[in-house]
DNA sequence: ACAGAAGGTGAAATCGATTACATACTCGCT
DNA sequence: AGCGAGTATGTAATCGATTTCACCTTCTGT
């Protein structure tokens, strides 16, 4: 059985029928006998026949693939998202490219080629850092209605996003903190010129100020998302003379790295000072102390960006996107008490 | 110039030359003087082309793409070794396509159908569940040597393994706590039946043999590589008369759930007990206590898959691979001291 | 001066599907 | 009987590239 895989020529021939018909069947489009229906069936069984995606792509117009853009793989928070966006797209016959943006950063024109060269019919893009100049070629490639942010997107663009409501979340933070009792709390931040760091930043000051907490500019400190950040992060607050009770953190990871750096500080969490982070990725509830944070649903946000496009694709007039934020929950763990003292 | 893409058609009209010509430009294959190369690259400018890949893969007979795949998208020990494969496959034209075996199972056939299809040209499997009959069907398909598998296998097929030297890192860990004084030392398992588990399990008892070390049923815990059955593991652990001074993980994330479990037990780590990983995933650094752990070196592994799937899809007469394994390294850290008493 | 090799080019077949259009047949109804 | 509608099917064009083959120039060596 050393051949050449069969063809709709050869289904045809073993059915006695035209090319025609044996697509009629496959496609269910047209009018098609019974009869000629099971003849057909039977002979794509004998055959052993299955359609030739490239063949259909060209002829389609069609590339059979989505992309996406994925900031860094290497960050667990995106695991579960890429589940999702997988989920989302399992009933559909497109294939699912992912591309790490840090690893190969994309230059102007490198997205919008994708496109032209018929590699995807659309992309979920989860990284913010996307130029607007990019994101015109795509449109002039009349690629636009077929791109969707999840999670971050670009300010100034109006790209459908799905994201969690990541004020909301902010807020909730500061209420926990303020419940237990905190009135001194920093923030570590996201990176500078990110969205997610400013819309969780706002809420986090928005809140701030409706309980009347005391701010004080150090307090909030500079991070990126990263262990590393968080770690860099308790120096500096092991190092202030007005040092807060609490910190809210812009991600688990940096929850992480902020909690090691504190013990090694001579700092414990939660006695000396309460942590909470942002995302509840998998690990933080066998952290030590396991973690209060923010929960925000991966699964969901990566099912229904890929649910969005592909609605998108198949009725390509756009309809209009429920703008909605997904909703995000807090989690009370163990790296929240009340201040001592 | 809301208009179609340019085709190969438009550049020949365009450069007064044929659509031969312009794809020995193209690809250059076949002579072409100077001057007709240079208009021919000039027209491309002019019109913007780009070549429709779908039309080239089904002339050229090949899907353009490779398929990972991944057990678990969500476990952030992936995440490296998909980087490493999308860097791999960075200067090739070949579009890295991943799925979750566990989001969507694959049946027997989902394999070799994915290369009739001609969808996928090679496929990297980390998933040593596949069962021999699908990789049986693809071998059929003719398939056979455009498949290799990294970090896991399926005992008794033949099929090109990139691993790390799993034996050789479970010696090494138990040389380690060895070395520190310990002498009753367990291990947690990975699930029954994966090659890894078996493995390193293998690893672990020969050096424990060679040793000398002592040696109980009940300190061979069985686990899943989870969070979760580290931390069952910690239960079993505290519930132990005899119990070990010392735990091996199959994995950080059960190391983690494991140090969480027996905190919560009220045993410190590591002052009554050592706990050393296997991985080195990005959080062992930043864990409380920073983990002692075996490193693999992830994104190698995944570049390494990658260079030699796209080795063999070049020269089609699959190479002999050089089988060694890649070699891991002993990271010192904070949860591993001598033992007390 | 001429055979033969080498360089350069184009016409047309090809990859394997989908689909517009044409054709043929069967009804039902006047 | 004849006509229109509807059903069932086939022919051939098409998607956009690559590649075979044939052809025409130029050289080169004798």
């Amino acid at each position: 059985m050393i051949q050449r895989n069969a063809t709709i020529q050869d289904v045809a021939r073993q059915a006695n029928v035209s090319t025609a018909t044996v697509s009629r069947v496959l496609s269910k489009s047209g009018p098609v006998s019974q009869k000629t229906r099971d003849g057909v069936l039977e002979a794509i069984k004998l055959t052993g026949y299955r359609v030739n995606q490239a063949a259909r792509n060209l002829r389609m117009q069609r590339a059979g693939a989505v992309l996406v853009l994925v900031p860094n793989l290497g960050k667990p928070f995106y695991s579960g998202i890429l589940a999702g966006i997988s989920d989302g797209f399992a009933g559909s016959d497109l294939a699912v490219l992912i591309t790490d943006t840090d690893s190969q950063p994309l230059n102007d024109t490198a997205l919008a080629e994708q496109f032209t060269d018929g590699r995807i019919d659309g992309a979920i893009v989860l990284d913010g850092r996307m130029s607007s100049e990019a994101l015109r070629q795509c449109t002039a490639q009349g690629a636009g209605d077929r791109i969707i942010f999840l999670c971050e997107w670009v300010e100034g663009e109006d790209f459908p996003v799905i994201s969690s409501d990541n004020a909301a979340g902010a807020r909730l933070a500061i209420q926990h903190l303020h419940a237990l009792g905190h009135r001194k709390i920093a923030h570590v931040t996201g990176p500078d010129g990110n969205v997610l760091t400013a819309a969780r930043r706002a809420g986090m000051i928005e809140e701030r100020a409706k309980l009347g907490l005391p701010v004080r500019p150090e307090w909030i400190i500079r991070g990126d998302f990263s262990l590393e950040s968080g770690h860099d992060a308790a120096q500096k607050i092991l190092g202030m003379s007005d040092r807060p009770t609490a910190v809210f953190c812009s991600a688990d990871m940096v929850a992480f790295g902020l909690i090691s750096g504190l013990l090694e500080g001579g700092l414990r969490v939660p006695e000396d000072i309460s942590v909470v982070g942002f995302d509840d990725i998998e690990m933080s509830e066998f952290y030590v102390p396991a973690l209060t944070t923010i929960r925000q649903d991966r699964h969901v946000l990566g099912r229904c960006a890929a649910e969005v496009l592909l609605h998108r694709l198949k009725t390509s007039g756009a309809p209009p996107l429920p703008q909605s934020a997904v909703p995000v929950e807090l989690i009370v763990r163990a790296s929240t008490k009340p201040p001592s003292g």
